[in-house]
RNA sequence: GGGCCUGUAGCUCAGACGGUUAGAGCACUGUGCUGAUAACGCAGGGGUCCGUGGUUCGAGUCCACGCAGGCCCA
């Protein structure tokens, strides 16, 4: 690695090497199409290889680790891509700046349901009847191929918005390398033990026999379903006559009660209805539930409620062994209808397994797959459970349990496709024993850096802490298959977990190269099972996000190669996804990570809230408000497309987005950058010292430019490494502000002399800013730099994004002056406020002005910048509001912070006195030192200096504003030499404007054409020498302009009372 | 129904530790300045800091309970 380059030592190189008289640097227009400028900047990344480079140029530096999340190519990509790919970008950047070796290794999600439902739409295909019937074999085929259907809208995209990634070297999880490291991975865990057949609950449709997804759902939803509703009694063991009262709108679900359950943090009576029976429920419910008559015994919470043991409703074929029919607490209990008793059938509701789970509590699968009552159900074997539901209720009632039955208006699921209504019911389907390492996963999390800090503990960790195992089987088509063999014997459980191709091979006794690892192709694999039966593959597929959670392995085809890069990229030091991954890919690759390596997959995450439309609604296809990115790049180029991404607000919040929003930044940042740029090589290029750096610069103007600038670099490197976006970037917005309307427009003059310290100030300040903005936006930066850099140090690397990020000098800065120039800035504002109140244009001079600061030390700092005051607000001297007693009003005012700490509600007294004596006479003992006492309701208060502020305020004959404790004022009053002062600055400020509207170039000579008037002859008497140097006049003719035929232009205007009419003739130079 | 987040000017957002008069940009109106700027300066209108209650001498900030919106999960 080369040292990393300072500002000092950007100063030496620039000395001892480009400085020559004859550099210049490439005219820069003031307008530009940032469009254009981005298409030129990607042709030369291109030409010169940049992002290729900056990965082999890196090679043998520390590794940063980037892991690209999948997308899926089979969508076009939208604007919410160019977010999480803008911030992907950023950090990679950064890093590669500091002398990191960052591996962008791209990746795509190729496996799945939406591949599938894509393709069925294509093929017109509804269901997995008719995808079974145009075969497997083609219809996977088809999703191979779909996948790809946008590629080279991602390929364009991703260049477009440069965002560096290697896509030609991407992983692909439906590639044969892929799958195998999958299997291995499951084989892992398989031989852990952690592999296991388990309940799900799914949507069910008993006739079809078929879970249906999600979006099948939806599309079944029936409102104003009539189903029953009824009140059970169960009999607490242990209680004479006691029972909790549970509702449920399924009867046929109660044969698979294993507990109930309550809130603990809900309020429960115990009350004795008329018969004489005790009842439990919730307080809020009772008077809805009960019947009248009924006696109120006992309140409790529900969590004292928990562990109550009750008499199973039914018992079928042989005792359960494990321990339920107790209460137990779970959140999903409401008190918004039924009892706030919660019967909890863990085969017949996501909840209830869960639950059931978390407990340990026995799944009685008592529906068989067509929807009927297994045979040890008795009484209704056989029957469909929706048709049982009056029978059950009859048996409920003749043994006393029914309190009693309603019937209940929802909205139920129905199968879109037979009108069936569909019964949520549990599968078997193999489940990754997560749970087992609840506490890992909540431990190693603690160790992630969150961005934003909240989801650590919050969203993510609440999520881990409620971890149920994950179900990890899918009845679909194109995805990994499950490797899982069984043996087809009657009765047998013989099973195999087969851990890749090689594996495969072996087992079923011949070369399986070139075998396609997806259905149905491996599905075609058989062998003998030792217990004589074939070895048939599961029909089970893997969750796809499974695959993407695999990706710290399967992308190096581990272990079956690239053992080294396993080794090195194994860990991200950086991802960054929108806040669903939460869920999704951030939780895959964590449990992974964690089962199998018990590690972090990653050390730091952005998580990144949605993308909004303008009006702050979702975008979405339907409302017809999604924004087209390649229509904002085209409009506004992908820089300020990324600026506004990262400055728009907090990353984790949702933003609203939309043209509107970006052109606003374009024009307000990269506009005033690039002006800035442009405005340094006009005038670099005209004084041809321009890239001679001064041995070290006197002035402060300069000084606290380099001292914000270094400031501003401390900034944004600690912000970069908190991977606090908008710390990082929000900073330099305000800099640029500063450079472009202070530092600039203070140093017009200096510049127009070609001033070669102010130049170089200017150059180092862009060059700089450069390079902090290089990861944020690429293009902008890259174009100052090769013009500003590589036109006079050819030597330096050719990209910005080869170039090293600059390091603070910590001598550069220097607070004080820092904060002297803020509160020169601000007493400028208050200065002209105070013109404004009077009418008093800044042209015109005035004798003094008088500031008031908060502290001595502010008043040091504003006398260091005696000159810039007196130039900025056009006055003759600077006094302070505490010189001159008869000048000023007072008034002490007692601080809130130090009296309100010292004394409390005695605060409001001590102002309220206060406020009643001599304020003069007050000031006078405080400012000799002396401490004030006062009392009130026999208390006394001690007062010291410290605890007051005295405010001077200047009297009449002033015009004056204030504002937080500060206060500037101006005289009023105009001497005739103030006025005389005004007008010249007036005739200079018309002659410029004649020179503008006459064409002239910046630097022509001129002529100037007067009418001798006293005021004029006065006024040139005095003034003479500033009037010809502004104007660049040589010649003053005393000839009324109107009657000089060789006036090329003319104006008349008002100088005071009187009326005058100019001329101007430009004044060739011979030999020129 | 549960969890997490957000709520400050018409819009987009800042507001460490509770403390002097709640700020900036955009937009609007007026005005001034200008030989870098489709700029800039100044002024004006525009705020129940989502609501209610509490803690405190003092709350946009802390606590509780709500309301609205977003996301995730049911």
């Amino acid at each position: 690695m080369t040292p990393t380059q300072t500002p000092t030592q950007t100063q030496n190189d620039a000395s001892s090497g480009a400085g020559t008289l004859d550099t210049r640097y490439q005219p820069v227009p003031a307008s530009v199409s940032f469009p254009d400028l981005e298409e030129s900047i990607l042709k030369l990344w291109q030409s010169r290889d940049v992002f290729k480079r900056s990965m082999e140029e890196r090679a043998g530096g520390p590794e940063y680790v980037f892991f690209e999340g999948p997308p899926t190519a089979n969508g076009r990509p939208g604007i919410h891509h160019v977010l999480a790919r803008a911030f992907k970008d950023m950090f990679p950047r950064y890093k590669t700046m500091q002398g990191y070796h960052v591996l962008r290794k791209g990746g795509w999600d190729t496996h799945g349901l939406p591949v599938e439902l894509e393709v069925e739409r294509q093929l017109g295909l509804t269901g997995k009847e008719q995808i079974e019937e145009y075969g497997v074999a083609g219809f996977n085929q088809m999703c191979k191929e779909s996948v790809w259907e946008y590629l080279n809208d991602w390929e364009a995209l991703t260049e477009r918005m440069a965002f560096w990634v290697s896509l030609d070297d991407a992983y692909v999880t439906m590639t044969n390398e892929y799958v195998q490291s999958l299997w291995w991975i499951l084989r892992q865990l398989w031989d852990k033990g952690l592999l296991y057949e388990g309940y799900k609950v799914v949507p069910y449709c008993p006739r079809c026999g078929t879970p249906l997804s999600s979006h099948e759902l939806s599309l079944g939803y029936q409102e104003g379903t009539v189903d029953p509703s009824i009140f059970v009694k169960f009999v607490v063991k242990g209680e004479d006559n006691a029972f909790l009262m549970a509702w449920t709108t399924t009867p046929w679900t109660l044969p698979g009660n294993a507990a109930l359950a309550v809130g603990d943090k809900i309020d429960y009576v115990k009350v004795r209805d008329r018969s004489g029976a005790l009842l439990y429920l919730a307080k809020e419910r009772a008077e809805a539930v009960l019947e009248p008559g009924y006696q109120l015994l006992e309140k409790m919470k529900g969590a004292a409620l928990v562990g109550k043991e009750y008499e199973p409703l039914f018992q079928f074929g042989a005792a359960p062994p494990e321990r339920y029919a107790y209460v137990i607490a779970a959140d999903f209990v409401s008190t918004a209808d039924g009892t706030g008793i919660v019967h909890v059938a863990p085969a017949f509701g996501a909840d209830d397994l869960a639950v059931g789970q978390a407990h340990g509590l026995p799944v009685f699968q008592t529906v068989d797959a067509a929807g009927q009552f297994k045979p040890e159900v008795t009484p209704w074997a056989g029957i469909f459970v929706k048709n049982a539901d009056p029978q059950i209720t009859a048996d409920l009632d003749a043994r006393g349990q029914l309190y009693k039955e309603e019937t209940y208006e929802h909205t139920y699921p129905f199968c879109w496709r037979c009108d069936t209504p569909l019964i949520y019911w549990a599968k078997q389907t193999w489940y990754i024993r997560t749970s087992d390492f609840k506490e890992r996963l909540v431990a190693l999390n603690d160790s992630i850096n969150w961005v934003p800090d909240h989801i650590r503990s919050g969203r993510f960790g609440r999520w881990l802490e409620n971890n149920v195992d994950w179900a990890l089987g899918r009845d679909r088509y194109w995805a990994t298959p499950i490797p899982i063999w069984k043996s087809d014997a009657p009765g047998s459980q013989y099973m195999e977990c087969v851990g890749g191709l090689d594996e495969l091979s072996q087992k079923c006794g011949r070369d399986l190269q070139g075998l396609d690892l997806h259905r149905p192709y491996v599905d075609e694999i058989t062998w003998t099972a030792p217990d004589g039966g074939a070895m048939r593959r599961v029909p089970e597929l893997c969750d796809v996000w499974f695959d993407s959670g695999a990706m710290p392995v399967a992308q190096w085809h581990y272990p079956f190669a690239n053992q080294a890069e396993f080794d090195t990229y194994q860990q991200a030091d950086y991802i960054c996804e929108a806040v669903d991954q939460t869920r999704g890919w951030f939780y895959t690759l964590h449990a992974v990570s964690t089962l199998l390596f018990d590690r972090p997959a990653f050390k730091n995450v952005i998580c990144l809230g949605h993308i909004l439309a303008e009006d702050g609604s979702k975008m979405s296809k339907s409302r017809g408000n999604v924004v087209n990115p390649w229509q904002v790049f085209a409009e506004h180029g992908a820089d300020a497309t990324r600026w506004y991404m990262y400055t728009a607000g907090p990353p984790g919040n949702a933003r609203r987005f939309s043209g509107n929003l970006v052109a606003e930044v374009k024009r307000r940042f990269l506009n005033t950058l690039w002006n800035t740029y442009s405005f340094f090589t006009v005038y670099a290029n005209l004084a041809p010292a321009a890239d001679r750096p001064p041995a070290e610069t006197n002035n402060d103007l300069d000084r606290w430019l380099l001292s914000e600038l270094n400031r501003l670099v401390r900034e944004v490197t600690a912000a970069y490494e908190a991977y606090d976006v908008t710390a990082a970037t929000r900073p330099i917005a305000e800099f640029v502000d500063d450079l472009s309307n202070w530092y600039v427009r203070l140093n017009r003059r200096r510049f127009w002399d070609g001033d070669a310290e102010a130049l170089f100030t200017l150059r180092h300040a862009l060059v700089t800013l450069a390079k902090l903005l290089a990861p944020a936006v690429p293009f902008l930066s890259e174009a100052i730099y090769q013009n500003l850099v590589l036109s006079v140090e050819p030597d330096q690397p050719d990209s910005v994004h080869l170039s090293r990020w600059p390091q603070a000098d910590a001598s550069a800065i220097d607070t004080e002056l820092s904060a002297a120039m803020a509160l020169a800035q601000k007493v400028t504002t208050l200065g002209r406020a105070a013109r404004e109140s009077a009418a008093l244009k800044v042209r015109q001079p005035l004798q003094q002005v008088v500031v008031r600061t908060r502290t001595a030390d502010e008043r040091t700092g504003l006398e260091r910048m005696e000159q810039l005051l007196l130039s900025e607000l056009n006055v003759k001297e600077l006094n302070f509001a505490d010189e001159g007693a008869e000048l000023v009003e007072v008034e002490v005012f007692p601080l809130p912070r130090q009296l309100g700490q010292k004394y409390g509600r005695g605060y409001p007294v001590i102002r309220r006195l206060f406020a009643q004596m001599d304020q003069t006479e007050l000031a006078g003992r405080f400012a000799e030192g002396k401490t004030v006492t006062v009392e009130a309701d026999g208390n006394s208060y001690e007062i010291e200096a410290a605890d007051v502020e005295v405010r001077r305020t200047p009297r009449a004959g002033f015009a004056l504003a204030q504002d937080g404790g500060y206060l500037v004022a101006v005289t009023t009053n105009l001497t005739p030499e103030l006025e005389q002062e005004g007008h010249a600055r007036e005739l200079v400020r018309r002659v410029q404007q004649l020179r503008k509207d006459t064409n002239l170039e910046i630097n022509d000579r001129i002529r100037l054409l007067l009418p001798q008037t006293p005021q004029l002859d006065g006024l040139l008497s005095a003034h003479r020498d500033y009037v010809l140097a502004e104007t660049l006049t040589l010649e003053i003719v005393w000839s009324p302009a109107t009657e000089n035929p060789t006036a090329e232009a003319c104006a008349t205007f008002s100088l005071g009372e009187e009326k005058v009419t100019i001329g101007l003739t430009k004044f060739e130079i011979s030999n020129q």
